[in-house]
DNA sequence: GTCAAAGTACTCGGATATATTGTGTCCGAGTTGCATAGG
DNA sequence: CCTATGCAACTCGGACACAATATATCCGAGTACTTTGAC
């Protein structure tokens, strides 16, 4: 099991356009070309970001995506369900049926041990990714970022915000 | 992103295993029978359970597969772990490379903050379920099932077990 | 000079192919237990 | 009756097909900016 790459993908674009100045919009095009990514596919991730109402979308030159929240507002977890979805990592396929050998009443009530187990798990993930805001992530990648090439990072980005 | 359907089969036939006699051992027959699944591929997760040292494995009439320790020297963890993979559910492919416009510098040295915040949460998730033993998972499968279907449970198990 | 209108270029969004991984199946190597024959 | 030997059946383990999902790409619908012409 591994997560798709559009996490990573997501989460980057999300750190970049929190750096977007009020009220631009930045293309997929530029961030396709930030970050080295095939440009139709990373779009594939931002639309599910759109469609999750994380972010807003804007049609014909100068367009392109924005935060539809602050940043402050929006968390890890959002993003990362937005593009992999709410259903839990670890589904229960209750494998009883059509098994003649196994004593009926076995494990047909309710959610067997095993399941609970493994949804705690998977709950604790996610606690762990909803308690981190966008803005906190943002704040750590600018403390590993050299002053400069911050600096520079967000005029590059702004220069192609339209 | 979804587990695949070895974690729930291992820790299924785990806790089964964790029942028969002293010494004896269950055929990937008897496991598949009785859970209604597809031998031949059961079989696959319990090759890995072995290849980990989690089961031991005899062959010939009355062989198959026993715990190679006492259920509460295993954790869920080391199930999932030996049908998953130990590697992290989230990899981060430096998306920095031939991309020309993105400042050299940017996110170069170590992990950046993306990657940190989620291995954290992937190792929340590890840690919930080192923290649960094989013999707490049977005593909770225990209390959901009715004594006189656990009895006769282990009764059959017992019968099957070579 | 100002305004309106048409054209153009750029955007997103969904529909369409390919690669990788999970799922399922098959057959061979090896070992144990049993039957059998001999002492 | 006991023991040794050969046989047969059952086991695991790895090699081989099929299906589902992730990855990558293409093309169409729609909008904002720009340019051009008229007033």
């Amino acid at each position: 099991m591994v997560l798709r790459s559009h996490v990573e993908w997501a989460l980057h674009c999300c750190a970049i356009l929190s750096g977007i100045p009020e009220g631009r919009y930045l293309s997929t095009k530029a961030l396709a070309e930030f970050h080295g990514l095939p440009k139709e596919y990373l779009s594939k991730a931002l639309q599910a970001l759109s469609h999750a109402g994380i972010v807003d979308t804007t049609l014909g030159p100068s367009g392109g995506y924005r935060l539809a929240k602050l940043p402050s507002d929006i968390t890890v977890l959002d993003i990362v369900e937005a593009v992999e979805g709410k259903a839990r990592t670890f589904e229960c396929t209750n494998i009883r049926a059509a098994n003649p050998c196994r004593p009926s009443g076995f494990c047909d009530s309710g959610p067997c041990a095993v399941a609970r187990i493994m949804w705690a798990a998977d709950e604790a993930w996610r606690s762990s990714l909803r308690n981190v805001r966008l803005s906190e992530l943002v704040a750590t990648v600018a403390e590993d970022v050299p002053a400069g090439i911050w600096k520079s990072t967000g005029e590059w980005i702004a220069r192609r915000a339209g």
